[in-house]
DNA sequence: CGGGATGCACTGGGATATCATGGGATAGCC
DNA sequence: GGCTATCCCATGATATCCCAGTGCATCCCG
């Protein structure tokens, strides 16, 4: 289960999108026919996305790495305290599409991509991005850049 | 599992093109159906390609010396920092072959390539690179110079 | 050691299935 | 009733499956 790749793919008159045949084919055998949309915790303007069984992991590792084991029971109890993986749900839906991986992307999410007949699905191993994509490809040429400039300093440490 | 040797081969008219069984014997036993392709990091032009384990663990080394063992839940949720594991999981695509070694190069990586009718595959031991055959060969002529050049430099060192 | 037979690797091409998208029709829901 | 969501069908493009041929390597046998 990972995502790879950058799709383009069409926002439709009625607001519907497509999950490409290549992420679908990521998502679990046993749960192909919904996923989670929630909104980056912290980029302005991106919906983050994965399985139901990848998001629910990520909130547990969240719970258990961030708050210690016996975090997890005061965070069911403590409504007063902050609770980072209560947060995320609350701006997270779980998405139906249809047989063909059809869905209708909530307007919540189109506000925030600021889409109106495309939007870029980017493959980011264990979850993948929505973005609008003239935005993509700012950012995209931006980490270019960046990764080029990580690959040289590896190399002056060894080489 | 090392690739090696530079194999040109044909790209058909339907954009269908075959990993030589040389390399296709390199793939792990169990997951012999499928590979990846992902555009280099820091060289235009270049497809690099490896077996899915291949890649998942460059990535998991990369993640490691970018950021610790800890870092594994901050990048799981920071998507403003760069992510250079995320950066070629985007630029990456998972390819099923036939049971034949088969499979369609993707026009993404046909256009960077700028190849019609032949691709010249190159080992190199981790991984395999994707190369247009006329750059390969000028690539090929510096290196030899460059090599030539290295083994008189270590003779010069000790003796 | 030579000659033939066999098998696999690579290439080509037609037929079929799947993917991505558009659009109509139907069924709820405020 | 107007809005939205769901189901269904249609279509062009692409990918996949299947079959066929050719050349090279290996193997076997005398």
């Amino acid at each position: 289960m990972a995502f790879r790749s950058e799709i383009l793919i069409k926002l439709d008159k009625k607001g519907r999108c497509l999950l490409p045949a290549a992420f679908r084919d990521e998502l679990p055998a046993d749960d192909r026919g919904a996923f989670v949309l929630y909104h980056s915790p912290n980029l302005a303007g991106v919906v983050n996305g994965n399985s139901r069984a990848g998001f629910d992991a990520m909130l547990e590792r969240l719970r258990i790495e961030a708050l210690g084991p016996k975090g997890a029971l005061k965070v069911a109890l403590d409504d007063e305290a902050f609770d980072p993986a209560g947060y995320l749900s609350a701006s997270a839906r779980t998405i139906a599409m249809e047989p063909d991986g059809r869905f209708t992307l909530p307007a919540e999410f189109v506000n925030v991509l600021e889409v109106s007949d495309g939007v870029m699905l980017v493959g980011k191993g264990d979850k993948f991005q929505l973005w609008n994509p003239g935005r993509w490809q700012q950012r995209r040429d931006s980490d270019r850049d960046k990764m080029a400039a990580f690959v040289r300093a590896l190399g002056s440490g060894d080489a």
